[in-house]
DNA sequence: AACTCCCGTTTCACTATGTGGGACGGATGC
DNA sequence: GCATCCGTCCCACATAGTGAAACGGGAGTT
């Protein structure tokens, strides 16, 4: 017990969602992110250091969570994150769980532009179509779940390159290869490259008749709790209903529903605190 | 203090870890557990139901679980596994876990044999090779890290087949090719299917000139705490060395090293405990 | 509208539970 | 030999977690 420390942040109530936490899960979860940051394992006394527990505390958890199959350890004693943990989201894929919290955006993107509204997301080198609320129109463009296209000519696709960190994406577009579908659609690396910088400065990507002449896509990111990209949402339409003048409204809308989604998926868009210090427990009368 | 006064055991020996377990982790990892079975998401009441926890205790762990990201909701307030946990085990690959938790157990096996040892593990249709320990002869076989070989014609391979689920087994079959390196190579899918079901029962496969002439090879698998077969462990050397009368003394050793290594990734060999009800905190007078 | 039922959320007094300083014993290194 | 450092274990203490009950609000029924 080193004193009374009131030194640090005093924020007031800004206590969004009102259960109060459970002091427990605030140092386990700290453990798993501290692990998940150290591929090569760490010993009980840096985990102790590092998150600021108590070295019995720690010792308790690590032991019970190794005992569980969460944590293994190796020869020196060392702490890794382990099979059970690894495996946990495995069953229900995660990308059925993006589509269930995708639905309540896309049918309201749906009802406010009357377009096709689809949601997709990288699969290998190509993109897959999530899932897809087709436009009441009898002249509309119409995708199927399930279906696959070439990341280089689709809204969606751009997006999810223009997103993907660096290495990630050049490793990506070394391996895929590039349709041309229509004579609007990019082909070259190059010209790619410098389309997702715009993509990216923009917030939102548009496909101007690159995947189907005649056919206008726009489409925005949707990022989960650890910022990276993990789906891509966008309305496609005719050109007819989609003209020039009409995308950067559509946009807006996409680049609403994309970030609802972001949100419900643990996004918070003020990108902070890497390293929060957890707060132990104090004896009242310092 | 009801309950955990002495802990158990006083087995000095044994390296179970004899902390007492933490109530409150017990009760989120039964959470946790709970909702990888449940691909669908479930409501606060029936986790609640479905644990045996208190509705208020269950509600104040869901909603701190979401707050960090760990748990979704969907519309209709129904919880998921989150992008957090998902993504928990993503950055240390699992498979360098197992290459560091091996090395004993291959260095001892190494040192008992005098010939190659291996540890490899599927990855797409064929085997990968994690880890090589060659042999110091002069005259042995020789393989390295990083290196594939197709599933039908090493012992590695055939033993991550046997041990597969049946399921994944016939999918991964139905998309793998078969390599006839020697004579001895099974291509037959009927043939192979066989010679799983002998290993299986035997407990471990032997390659007999299957992948290169003059080669023999002997494989254990390695399961994980979930009781799947994530790996696979041989010793390889020249039918010379490696005869028909000596191979029954180091498929002992194999499995022994085998089993060694599934211990150290919490495999515990009575398989048992699926559902266990949690114990919630019991009211005053019991 | 008014009533009912069923959830999720919040409250609050109580005490069982997690806590952490300290002790023990085994490695490793001067 | 002595000095460190580590993981493990112990135990009295008081705080943090607990759960019955109350609250609030949406959906269905009359």
């Amino acid at each position: 017990m080193a004193g009374v420390q009131h030194a640090g942040l005093k924020t007031g109530k800004l206590r969004r969602s009102g259960a109060a936490p459970v002091g427990v899960l605030t140092k386990v979860l700290s453990i798993f992110e501290l692990l998940d940051r150290a591929p090569g394992g760490l010993q009980l006394r840096s985990i102790a250091d590092q998150t600021g527990l108590n070295k019995s505390t720690a010792y308790r958890f690590l032991a019970h969570l190794e005992r569980a199959g969460y944590l293994v350890r190796d020869l020196t004693g060392a702490y890794l994150i382990g099979p059970r943990l690894v495996h946990l989201g495995a069953n229900s894929t995660y990308q059925a769980t993006i589509c269930r919290l995708s639905r309540p955006a896309m049918e309201e993107l749906w009802r406010e532009t009357g377009e096709t509204v689809n949601l997709g997301a990288l699969d290998g080198t190509e993109v897959l179509y999530l899932d897809v609320l087709e436009s009441p129109h009898h002249f509309r463009l119409s995708s199927q779940k399930g279906m696959r296209r070439a990341m280089n000519c689709t809204a969606l696709g751009k997006t999810l390159l223009a997103w993907l960190p660096p290495a990630t994406r050049d490793e990506l577009l070394a391996h895929s290869k590039f349709e041309k579908r229509t004579p609007h659609s990019i082909t070259q690396p190059s010209e790619l490259l410098a389309e997702l910088g715009r993509i990216q400065r923009r917030g939102y990507a548009v496909d101007n008749e690159e995947v189907e002449t005649g056919a206008c896509c726009v489409a925005a990111p949707i990022f989960d709790s650890s910022g990276l990209i993990t789906a891509s949402i966008s309305v496609a339409g005719p050109v007819t209903r989609m003209g020039h003048n009409r995308i950067p409204a559509v946009a807006a809308l996409v680049s609403g529903a994309a970030a609802a989604i972001s949100r419900s998926l643990g996004y918070a868009e003020s990108g902070s605190g890497r390293s929060r210090p957890v707060r132990t427990r104090k004896t009242r009368r310092g």
